[in-house]
DNA sequence: GCAAAAGTGTTTCCTGTACACCCATGA
DNA sequence: TCATGGGTGTACAGGAAACACTTTTGC
């Protein structure tokens, strides 16, 4: 077969940031390496590109082994070359954000990896590049989550209101008036009411929500509001 | 040395789509391949990265080897993967879109690569996934365009209104009002007002403008909206 | 009965959009 | 003088933001 000469090949690794929320906090899927060098250090799940897998083939694969979730939205996010980054060997890593329903997660979660969910603000060291790669991708996510109904993805099949907006406000770290967010998430018509209340977290009970799978789909691209001008990413003093 | 076993080591390369705007038209650089397979064939400029260098390292020094540019907008794309895409070895491509000012470039340009402006609509065929790749990046480009003042990279440094509106009119594919793309744009505080006029694509002249850098340093991660909502990308019928 | 969270409407302001005429000049 | 493209202001409408009280119920 021919070859392009004098080229060198080096390892290609596909890195998954994995984000969750748990009703108050998000969280950050990890792993203790298990494998030298920084054995035992805490690192994102990871693996090599295999011969005859495409990049997403590969994050799908790895993330599968981790969570045993499947169809999960994910996304390639960005790849990083520095020449040291991994000190064994020469590697570029293709880094991809997942974001998954923590609650499905945990009747699908295979322990054999040591996979823990830390609080993003509790997150221990990272190996290699791993945290300025976490970093870019919560970047990454306030972004989009300004714009377009990703969050979504974080939710579990029903959930309230309530619920909904205490993930914008941490994602923001502000606080925003439920009047105006109740009636600018609604007015997306991607919810659907249920009959039942959650009682667990008040008295009074919230009424859970659903996602129109189709809507959802259809406004996916369409350009939101859901945050303050103020309280944008970037926004001028 | 340590090294990871049983793993496939393979070719990194980076091409680089390199967009202009001449007035009227968006166009790609391209240049005509010079070695087999698919050797005289258009192709993006590309190169393999090396051993000691980034990949943003590797992505200016392939686009200043083309254009003799230097400190010209890039940035990383998406990485491509397909197995099968190059048929003479396993390769991965990161793509990275430059945005140059055509005028600069004609100064520069060392044609020993055979380059050449193709206008957007009179592509060539390309290599490869070549053709995939400009798509997305077009995509990418009317998206971010809408949102932030990317556009002005495209610009020489003086220019006009029109010229401005131009550029934006064609990207979108539709006509802009006059009077309210002005107040947006100049709403900006981004554009200094020159005192010549640009006498050459009409009878009174138009005023030349050029960028106030740090006003557009400051704003370019503002959420603008220079494109009427019924245009955008993706927008509902 | 009271504490704690859920739910709900109105007013104000601002931003986006539609729209038409005069100006300067080269030919 | 006329044809061509450049430059400018206003009025209206719709969306975003500010704002407070009532409801439910577990304890």
């Amino acid at each position: 077969m021919i070859q392009y000469s004098n080229q060198t090949r080096i390892l290609v690794a596909v890195d998954c940031i994995i984000f969750g929320f748990d009703g108050s906090d998000y969280k950050l899927l990890l792993i203790q390496r298990g494998f030298a060098p920084e054995k035992e250090k805490w690192s994102l799940m990871g693996g090599f590109l295999q011969f005859n897998e495409s990049l997403d083939e590969a994050a799908n694969r790895i993330l599968y082994k981790l969570t045993g979730l499947e169809e999960v939205y994910m996304e390639q996010m960005h790849t990083f070359s520095r020449p040291d980054r991994d000190p064994v060997e020469r590697t570029v890593a293709v880094a991809y954000v997942a974001l998954i329903d923590i609650q499905k997660y945990k009747q699908q979660i295979s322990d054999k990896f040591h996979a823990h969910w830390f609080r993003m603000n509790e997150l221990p060291h990272l190996i290699f590049d791993h945290e300025e790669m976490v970093e870019m991708a919560k970047d990454q996510l306030r972004y989009k989550a300004a714009l377009h109904p990703i969050l979504f993805e974080l939710l579990p099949k029903k959930f309230t209101l309530p619920h909904l907006q205490a993930m914008y406000e941490s994602l923001y770290e502000t606080k925003i008036d439920k009047r105006n967010f109740t009636r600018k998430v609604l007015s997306t018509n991607m919810l659907v009411k249920e009959k039942e209340k959650d009682k667990a977290s008040s008295k009074k009970g919230a009424y859970y929500y659903s996602l129109d799978e189709s809507r959802y789909k259809d406004g996916f691209q369409t350009v939101l509001n859901f945050i303050p001008k103020n309280e944008m990413p970037g926004a001028k003093e």
